[in-house]
Parts: structure tokens; sequence; C-alpha cells
RNA sequence: GGGCGCUUAGCUCAGCUGGCUAGAGCACCUCCCUUACAAGGAGGGGGUCGGGGGUUCGAGUCCCUCAGCGCCCACCA
């Protein structure tokens, strides 16, 4: 039974009660029955836990829980899970930090460790498995928070299908779908020189890259008659050739010969490639193994030696490249970082006075990992790489294949493939991460067979080989002469999170599921994250199923502080959501983050929040007054014209808030929506009020048409503002209003002769009277004697039609309709009583 | 250097396939405690729709161009 219309209705308490009974009667459960053609399945963001809760949460997530309302309402089976990401190096960081450990993964594990906390002076090394155990003791903590909030907030999430990046099941499958890749030659490792963060100690793939303007000189050096110059002097060492263009008439008649590098008097050749720039420097460069992405390529393409200095660790290493001499200048380098090696190297330079002049400042774009402070350095190394550069034509027409939301946004999407230059690296040499999961066996030299890896079966899956053993072996054989060895690294946080729709939908591990949500249909998602995530998603859709992951991607934008900036931890303008919650509502909120238009950057404005709530207030207070109506005790009689105009009206907002919403534009079905419904109180409810206050067969019609649009009203606002309407819905519907159907025109279309022009002019004239009374400083309540309104003959018949609802409202004794060619209202207020 | 987006009232933004005197919210001003709503309601002032050119009977809406802002990307000499 509908509970009754209360007294004093509030907005007061309506979350945590409406959460409650919805997840007591499982209200967003989604339907295991369901055909594919009846799901609507979402690849939901898993937010990365480790960082904090901000606004911008809820303002996304908003937008895809507006959407699975819509569907929901529509008929369809929803399938809306929820993932946290909690792999990888940011759960690292926080761990490290607020444990006081950090992994040392030659450690054996300790049962019962107990860290010390975070204010440690110095960090505990612990195992790899005792830092995976605190890994996820730390991000069951903060997934609670994160449920909480969302909760809150009214995600329509079903909260029974929660999946971890770092979970044995994303674990699973991660390792399985890595396999398969491996074993239709999509993955393979190669020894090969990549992008290094020497602080992380790990390669870093492209996706990660970010140029920053960073202050450098150029350093003019004589190498024999030839001057060069240079960013990185340090790297001289490293130098296995000059290269300028082939056009180059001003080193024509060197190419092929040979000059001695400056300080180590190492012979290198003079080279022609297409890739110099005479225009740059003294159009001469120098190519060192390695100093930047071009000397890569350089080397490469020239088929080059390797000369490299440049550790692990972002040192010089003891040994000289190939050619240099051990007790020369390189014995003052050896050991130094980057940074020391170059003072050192200019000040030796200007003693044998190989430099030119004086280094001249600049600053230039140089790369960095997105999560790093020092520039990157390009280390050789044995990784594992996903192809994906013979695969960038389908991947582009995938990309057109996929329908986005807004449109403009594939530009970025066919932008990245078209400059990818580098396949996707997924190896990363860090503790908490997939591991890759693979042993070599080790010879009776004792060095691993990195050609004949070691498998293990899919059954056994996920296995950690640094802890499991491959079949046939023992443990005590572990990198042991005639052994094995575990494959030290684990996968890219990406490389887990590219399968979110694998994980989400249960591929390998629930087939009849997987069978009923993929290929989903909705990939919500930030911008910013297009090149990594969402083309990542679309790389392992493509060699997996040859399919795309999803039909949909809507794109949302940004929350920008009230002065443009992006809100982000580093800039201290985070604003902390459950307050917000709490302060305005949740209504309220989800108000204004549903005005901010698909992939649109939006700037935070508790003003909207405010507008949110004063619009939760109204539908409480009009539903009141409308279910508040005496009931008619006779039949309805036919409705009026006005009515007839109203609904027809309301036909027409329900044909665009549908299609806006078929087209994932939730911001304009609301703005359509509202615009209405303050229509709808200011105007029609003004206009009919007296009329349904007076029962009998006129009021019921009058009753008949207010119940009818306050359903539709409700069904409307239900995707947006989720707790007052299935508040109001409570108070005299069955159920809940979040199962309801989705209202149709047709449901609500008065048909034909229903013109609008009633109710336009009827409100138009109202509008005249208001003004008159606000005008004269009189109540709205004050008597009229005498409107006289002139207008054409149409819109003059229109108005007949709404005269005694008219007179009612405005208190006006007497309307005079003159037909004029030149429109006026004039209004004669009563002299006061 | 390439690409994308934005530029409409003081502020934040709507204006979809070109069409009646350009809209909303906030802010500002005036009035009203009207039996749905005073943590309300009614009304008002405020914009040559970034500049210039073009297409059209008609352009905020389409085309060209210039400018400013923002974002994405780019092989660091």
């Amino acid at each position: 039974m509908p509970a009754a219309v209360p007294e004093k209705p509030s907005l007061d308490g309506l979350e945590q009660r409406w959460a409650a009974r919805w997840e007591e009667a499982g209200t967003y459960r989604f339907d295991r029955g369901a055909e594919r053609s009846e799901v609507f399945s979402i690849d939901t963001p898993p937010p990365t836990v480790s960082g904090s809760l901000h606004v911008g949460h809820v303002f996304s997530y908003t937008h895809t829980d507006t959407v699975a309302r819509f569907w929901r309402m529509r008929g369809k089976a929803v399938y809306y899970p929820m993932g946290w990401d909690d792999n990888g190096l940011p759960t690292e960081r926080r761990v490290q930090n607020s444990y006081g450990v950090h992994c040392d993964p030659s450690l054996p594990y300790e049962a019962g460790f107990t860290p010390p906390g975070p204010d440690a002076k110095h960090p505990v090394p612990v195992s790899r498995a005792n830092f995976v155990e605190l890994c996820h003791r730390r991000t069951e903590e903060d997934e609670g928070a994160f449920e909480q909030l969302f909760r809150h907030l009214g995600l329509s999430v079903d909260w029974s299908t929660i999946y971890t990046t770092i979970g044995e099941k994303a674990r699973r499958i991660s390792q399985l779908s890595f396999l398969r890749l491996l074993d239709q030659g999509h993955a393979e490792q190669r020894w090969a020189p990549t992008l290094w963060d020497v602080d992380f100690q790990t390669a870093v793939a492209q996706a990660e890259l970010e140029d920053r303007e960073t202050a450098g000189a150029y350093h003019r050096l004589r190498f024999d008659d030839i001057e060069i110059e240079t960013t990185r002097p340090e790297l001289l060492a490293a130098c296995v050739a000059l290269v300028a263009h082939p056009d180059d008439a001003r080193y024509a008649g060197r190419f092929g010969s040979s000059v001695r590098t400056p300080l180590f008097g190492v012979e290198v050749p003079v080279l022609a490639h297409e890739l110099a720039e005479p225009d740059k420097g003294s159009g001469i460069a120098m190519i060192c193994t390695f100093g930047d992405v071009t000397d890569v390529i350089w080397w490469r393409e020239l088929k080059l030696p390797v000369r490299s200095m440049v550790g692990r660790d972002g040192r010089v290493p003891a040994d000289p490249p190939d050619g240099v001499a051990a007790d020369g200048p390189f014995a003052e380098l050896a050991g130094k970082t980057l940074k020391q090696a170059r003072a050192r190297v200019i000040e030796m330079l200007a003693e044998s006075g190989e430099m030119v002049g004086e280094p001249r400042p600049i600053t230039h774009p140089v790369k960095y990992f997105e999560k790093g402070d020092r520039p990157l350095e390009i280390v050789t190394s044995r990784q594992w790489f996903i192809n994906v550069l013979d695969r960038i034509k389908v991947l582009k027409a995938r990309g057109s294949e996929l329908r986005w939301h807004p449109a403009y946004m594939e530009a970025r999407y066919q932008n990245w493939a078209d400059n990818l230059n580098a396949d996707w690296l997924i190896s990363r040499q860090r503790f908490f991460g997939v591991p890759i999961p693979l042993w070599y066996p080790v010879g009776e030299d004792g060095e691993p067979d990195y050609r004949q890896p070691l498998r293990p079966r899919d059954e056994a899956l996920p296995i950690d080989p640094s802890t499991d053993v491959p079949d046939g072996y023992s443990p005590d054989q572990r990198d042991q002469p005639g052994g094995f060895s575990a494959e030290p690294d684990v996968m890219d946080t990406w490389a887990t999170s590219s399968l979110t729709p694998q994980i989400a939908c249960g591929w390998s591990v629930d087939d009849d599921l997987f069978a009923r949500t993929f290929p989903m249909d909705l990939r919500p998602q930030a911008h910013d994250i297009i090149r990594t995530w969402l083309f990542s998603t679309v790389i392992r859709s493509e060699l997996q199923h040859q399919s795309l992951p999803w039909s949909d991607a809507a794109i949302s934008g940004w929350v920008l502080d009230p002065d443009r900036k992006k809100m982000s931890k580093s800039k201290g303008n985070v604003v902390t959501p459950l307050p917000l919650l709490e302060q305005y509502g949740s209504d309220a909120v989800r108000y204004w983050a549903s005005s901010g238009r698909p992939g649109t950057d939006t700037a935070f404005d508790e003003d909207q929040m405010r507008n949110g709530r004063k619009l939760a207030t109204k539908i409480l207070n009009a539903s009141k007054f409308v279910l508040g109506l005496p009931a008619a005790d006779g039949a309805a009689g036919a409705p009026a014209p006005i009515d007839l105009a109203l609904l027809a009206r309301l036909a027409g907002v329900v044909d665009e808030a549908t299609v806006a919403f078929e087209g994932y534009d939730y911001a304009r079905a609301l703005e359509r929506t509202e615009s209405f419904f303050w229509d709808f109180c200011n105007d029609y409810l003004e206009l009919v009020k007296n009329r349904a206050y007076g029962g009998g067969a006129d009021g019921a019609a009058a009753l008949h048409s207010l119940h009818r649009s306050l359903s539709v009203l409700l069904r409307l606002f239900a995707p947006f503002l989720p707790f007052v309407t299935e508040e109001v819905w409570s108070w005299w519907q069955e159920g809940s209003v979040h199962r309801a159907a989705w209202p149709t025109s047709g449901e609500v279309d008065a048909g034909a002769g229903a013109g609008p022009l009633v109710l336009e002019t009827a409100a138009g004239v109202l509008g005249h009277v208001r003004r008159a009374k606000s005008e004269a400083k009189v109540s709205q309540r004050a008597a009229v004697e005498r409107v006289v309104v002139r207008d054409s003959p149409e819109r003059l018949a229109a108005l007949r039609l709404a005269e005694s609802d008219l007179r009612a409202a405005g208190s006006i004794t007497a309307l005079v309709l003159e037909e004029a060619g030149d429109p006026s209202v004039a209004v004669t207020l009563a002299p006061p009583a």
C-alpha cells in the first residue's frame, strides 16, 4: 500500500531511507536470465581507490547513473557493476607511506608481520607477499569509503557485482588473456631500448609519457673540424655517430668519413639520415645510445653499435662503453649521477678547449613519466610487448565504428592512433601488479633461457611465478642450474584495466554471464584517458574477440574549480564530496552534475546545488498539493481545452527527453523536463487549482490531468533525482519509480485539437495581471476589476476556452476580448476595499 | 608544429536539422507572509550572441577569415 501524503514533506534523511530499501528490495539487481538483446551493460570505470575521493567522482558517475536509470525504465536489464582499481603504482606508494614499508622481493614471507605505520623514520623492507598483503588491507579500507559515497549518491549499481583489478578474478583473466596473446603471437618479449624512469626503476609505455618544458642548454662541441650542438654533453662517451640531412651541402662531402669524439677520442662515422634537421643547431647531431627516442631510430635504421652509459639507477656505470678507455676521462664519471656527470664533462671540455663558447640556455620539451619527477632515460632491457603497430588500420576502423558522445572526441582517438610509434610495453619492474605468469628454464650455466618460457596450465591461474612452481619442477630448483627462474615483472596496470569488459562480464570464468553482457553497450569515461584506457581496451577486445568492447563511449568532462582550473590533489583545490551530499542532499548534487553536458568541463558550482535543492523541494511541495486535492466524488468530465494543451506540451517534452537520453544527452533531457516543470507549477497549476478545488465533473477532469502530469514528471525526473521522486512515488503508487516504465508521448497525448495556444495565451494574460499587481505593489491575491485583451481572432478564440480558469486564477471580475492587429493587455485593478 | 573544442546578460551556461520581440539559474532591484511551497512566491532591469567578410527572403545557428582562451598530440640535437 502506498503511504499517505505527509503533512510536512522533507528532503532530510531520504538518502539513508531509500538506499536501504533499494538494497533490501533488490531494485537494481541485474536479471541474470535476460538475453543479450534485453540487456544494457555498462563498463563502469573502476575508480583508483588509492586516490582521494573528490567531487569529480560524483560528477561523472552521476552521468552514467542517469543513463543506467533511463535504460532500466525503458525495460532493459541493466548490467551496472562496480569495479575498484587497486592495482599498480598508486597503491604501492600509498602502502609505502601509510605503513612505513618498502618492498624487497628477495626477502621471504613473514607471517603475522606488523608494519610500523606512517610515522616510521625508515621504511622497513618486506617481502613481496607481505607487501601485497598490505596492499590488499589498505585497498579494502579505501574501497569501503568509495562504496559508502556511491551509495549515498544513489548510484543504481548492482552492488553484488563488484570486482577489483587486483582481485583473483581479474588476475586470472589478465593472465589468461596474456597467455592467449602469447599463443597467438600478439605478445612477445624483446631486448630493446625502452624509456625508463630512473626513480621508479621501471620501463614505461608511450601512453604514460608527457612532455614538459624543461630548462636545458646547447653546448657546442668540436669533433675534429665539425661542430655539433647538444643538450646532453654528459652522454658524449655514448656517442656512436654524427648525423646530418642527406641534402645538407655543408656535410655532403663528409658522409662516410669519420671524426673523433672530444675528450674520449673515439672514432665515429659521419652519416646521413632524413630525420636530421638542417636548421636545428648546427645541422649535424651526435647520436648517442641513447639520449632520446630519435637516437633509437637512428641507431636502429643506421645499424649502429651500442655504447651504453646510463644505468637503471640513473648513474653512470663503472664499466665504460665499448671503445672508451676505462682509465681516461671516463674514470671521473663512473658512479656519478647524470647530472653530476654533466657538470664534470662540461668542465673537462672547457679545459680541453673542445667546447666552443659558453653553453646557451634554452627550454625545450623533455619526456617524463606522467607520475615521475626526473626526465626519462633510455635503457636497454628485456621487456614484454603487445604488438599494435601492425594493427593500426583496424584499430582506427574500430574507432570509427564506435559511437562517440560527443562525436568530436573520436578525433583524440584517431590522433593518438596516427601518432603511435611503439608497440605497447606492458611489463613493469614493480611489485604490486598482476605478475606475468611465466618462468624460464635455467641452463647448466645458471642463466635463464628467456626464449623458452615455461607457462602454467590455464586451470592453475592466477599464479605468482615468484612463489608458484612450474609443472615438472620442485621448489628447491628455483634459480638453480638446471632449474627454473620466475619472470620477475608484473604487468602494467593498463594491461589489466584494458580488460574491464572481460572482467566485468566474466570472460572465461562465467561464460553464461559473458554471453548475456558482451560486447557491452556503454563505456563511460573521462577524456584524458582516451589514449590509455579506451584505446587499450579496444586493442584487447580486437585481439581477443575481433570486435569492439562496447557500442558507445560517453566521454565526460572534468570538474573545474571556480577559477577554471582542473581540480586535482596536487593543486590542493579538491572538494570532498560527502559533506556536499549531506549539506545539499544527493539529489541536489546530482542535479548540478547532470547539468554538465557530455564531454564538457564544468565549473564546480554550489549555486547549482542550491538550485537543485530548490527543485527537489518544489517537486515535494507541488506533489503534495496535487495529491492532497480533494478526490472527485463523481465521474470526471471531459478534459478542458487547457488540460489538453498542457498534456500535448508534456507529450512533446517526453519525446524530447527520450531522444536526448537515447543520444546520451542526459543534460538536455533534464533541462527540457525542468523547464516544463516550472511552467507547470507557475502557470498551469495556478490556472486550474480553483477548478480542481471546486470538485464536480470539471474539477475531476483537472485532477485527472494533474495526476497524469505528475506521474509522467516524476518518471522524467527519476534518473536525475532518484530520492525525491521515489519518495513522492511512494505516497501514491505501488513499487519503485525506478522500475516504472519510462513515459511515452502516447500515454499523455491528448490527441488532435489539443493546440498549445490555450495554455500559452492564458498564461500570457496571467503574466500581465501579475505584473500589474506587482507594479501596483499589491498582493497577488488582489482583485482585478477588468482585463481587456486585444489580439488576433485565433488567439482570442483559444483564450476564450480558458476564460473561467483564467478569471479564477487572477481574481478577474470582467474579461473583455477585442480583436485587434496590435496585441495588448490592459489590466484595471479593483479599488482597495 | 599538427588536431579538437570554446568565445551568447556581471557570473555559470542552454539555444537540436537557420525562422515569431535571444533564454535559464545565480547575482542585482521592487513587491507579496496568497489555504503546495517564506531556507518561499510574483515581477523588473541587464546582451549590437569575440572581430570582419560571405551564402540566404531571413544567421547566435551554415561557409570563409582573423583574434583570444582551453585541451589533446608531436622524434628531447
